[in-house]
RNA sequence: GGGGGCAUAACUCAGUUGGUAGAGUAGUUGGCUUUUAACCAAUAAGUCCCAGGUUCGAGUCCUGGUGCCCUCACCA
């Protein structure tokens, strides 16, 4: 069963413990200690100092009297020389009993090898964790099976430096994208996660269940819905990076649970919401460390995402729904008889009775020949009202909405509104879609929020940003799989089949 | 859910027309006081993803299943 308690390390173990060596102590031994990067960055200055360091043996060359380590901590790789005349005799002897991937503390002095690196030479040193599992031994290839790097992410962690730097990475742009709001005197807020009804966005949701209320409940699918009641309440700017669960198809650019930023502010609209978007992504960009074009009017920086070059720089471009849809698609929106003409063309069903289902065949039309030409940054704005549930029709034409979708490296990446705050016409929407067959749509109207709506809700702007794919085309990575740390799989199987 | 591909030692991979299972690395044992994928010698290690089938004989061929990858569908 424990198969991955390898018999020779279980023998060192042993070994050790016979020594009296505890091979898990609680503490390490000596006084302070150094990160890696650290030691080498001051490494002139601390010629010849004592300095204590701590990490995982990931590389050992030579032996006899002498031991080459190569001890890794999150700053970096630092080389350790261990020799005998050095050391007690005690601590050289447990040299024995040292394996690759084992953690251990190394007092010693800074100084130079003779091909002149820098190198703690080790005066004592101590077992700080004993493994028991080796780690990839490979030393040309490593940990490359994609599917064991995903389900031991552990060990890829440490193994492969780019991975672990990808995530750090992951972690400043989130940082610069919180401070961007932050400077925009927005608050950062948490709101439920389990919903008793489920919306903000059309999904199916995972379903859980209250033991002592007896009830059942829904993983949030988007935010959307308490944050705005938080703008009723009078918190006019807010923000939150929010884990949501949509219970779909898993592929390279959908796990079931994936990270979206949503801000909604008071007193502004789907414009203002462009240009926060524009600023937030730039500001991602820049945290990304993406390289700045030369020579560019405006600081542009460049993403690379599959093979496609990307040039974020303000202003991004800004397309009219009707009108890219009348370029790509060869006839305009609302002329019902091309469209119809246009369906059957394509093979698609004639939509249904009504408005709704005449626009979200539109939409299809849309999705098919539009969305593949957008490589972004490109917003592409004012959608069809009746298949925007959640947004504001245009003052001046209500088929339109105030509505925008952010596209980058072929993906949709955003998607804000002119917050519709109608409480009746919300309602009536609602209606709506719980009247729909499509499994996706929400099954009953939130009271409570037509409700909060009624109490009066801030003209408002809002906008949602899938975190994970902008992060995907920022680092350049393909699969959404290798920007989450621990992505959907499925349980690992059994070894041998049990009788 | 449809189509295609992959699955062999701890890691990375070979394995011919079907004929007793291989390498490098890591491990173990021994040697070596300046290595950088250290080196030298010896050595152990496999339910060839699982279950059936064809065959004198299956890692190899067939059927079914499982996992992963790609693709389509789904997914604002």
């Amino acid at each position: 069963m424990a198969d991955f308690f390898h018999p020779d390390r279980l023998q060192k173990l042993e070994e050790l413990r016979t020594a009296g060596t505890d091979a898990y102590p609680a503490q390490v031994p000596y006084p302070g200690r150094e990160l890696a990067a650290t030691l080498l960055a001051q490494a002139e200055e601390l010629q010849g100092q004592q300095v204590v360091l701590c990490g995982r043996v990931l590389g050992r060359r030579g032996y006899g009297k002498l031991a080459f380590l190569d001890v890794h901590d999150q700053s970096g790789r630092i080389q350790v020389c261990l020799q005998k005349d050095k050391l007690s005799e005690e601590d050289f002897a447990r040299l024995k009993q040292l394996n690759l991937g084992d953690v251990i503390a190394v007092q010693g002095e800074m100084s130079k090898t003779k091909v002149g690196e820098d190198t703690v030479f080790g005066t004592g040193w101590t077992m700080l964790t004993k493994a028991l599992e080796n780690p990839p031994s490979d030393k040309t290839q490593g940990l490359t099976d994609g599917e064991l790097r995903a389900r031991r992410r552990y060990v890829d962690l440490f193994v492969n430096e780019d991975v672990r730097d990808a995530y750090l990475r992951r972690g400043k742009i989130i940082q610069a994208m919180r401070e961007v709001f932050l400077q925009h005197d927005y608050a950062e807020v948490d709101t439920p996660v389990l919903h008793p009804i489920y919306g903000g966005a059309n999904a199916r949701p995972f379903s859980t269940h209250h033991n002592a209320l007896d009830m059942e409940l829904f993983l949030r699918i988007a935010p959307e819905l308490y944050l705005k009641r938080l703008l009723v309440g009078g918190m006019e700017r807010v923000f939150e990076f929010a884990r949501v669960f949509r219970n779909e198809g898993v592929s390279m650019r959908h796990n079931p649970e994936f990270t979206m930023v949503e801000f909604y502010q008071a007193y502004t609209d789907v414009e203002g919401m462009m240009t926060l978007t524009e600023e937030l992504v730039l500001a991602a960009a820049e945290a990304a460390e993406l390289p700045l074009e030369e020579g560019a009017t405006t600081p542009t920086r460049l993403a690379t995402f599959r093979g496609e070059t990307f040039r974020l720089g303000a202003p991004f471009e800004r397309l009219r729904y009707a009108d890219t849809f009348r370029e790509h698609v060869g006839c305009d929106p609302q002329d019902r008889e091309a469209i119809l003409a246009k369906l059957q063309e394509q093979g698609i069903d004639a939509p249904g009775e009504g408005d709704y289902n005449y626009w979200k065949a539109v939409n299809a039309l849309f999705e098919e020949h539009v969305e593949p030409t957008l490589r972004g940054p490109v917003f592409v704005y004012d959608y069809p009202a009746a298949i925007c549930p959640l947004a504001k029709p245009l003052a001046n034409d209500p088929t339109w909405a105030g509505r925008f979708e952010f596209f980058l490296g072929g993906m949709e990446l955003a998607n804000a509104f002119s917050e519709l705050n109608d409480p009746q016409l919300q309602l009536e929407k609602f209606e709506e879609q719980v009247q729909d067959i499509d499994p996706e749509a929400p099954n009953q109207v939130d009271m409570d929020y037509v409700r909060a709506l009624a109490y009066g809700l801030p003209p408002a702007g809002g906008c949602g940003i899938g975190i994970d794919r902008l992060v995907m085309v920022l680092l350049g990575v393909d699969s959404i799989r290798d920007v989450l740390l621990f992505p959907h799989m499925r349980p690992e199987t059994e070894g041998p089949a049990q009788a």
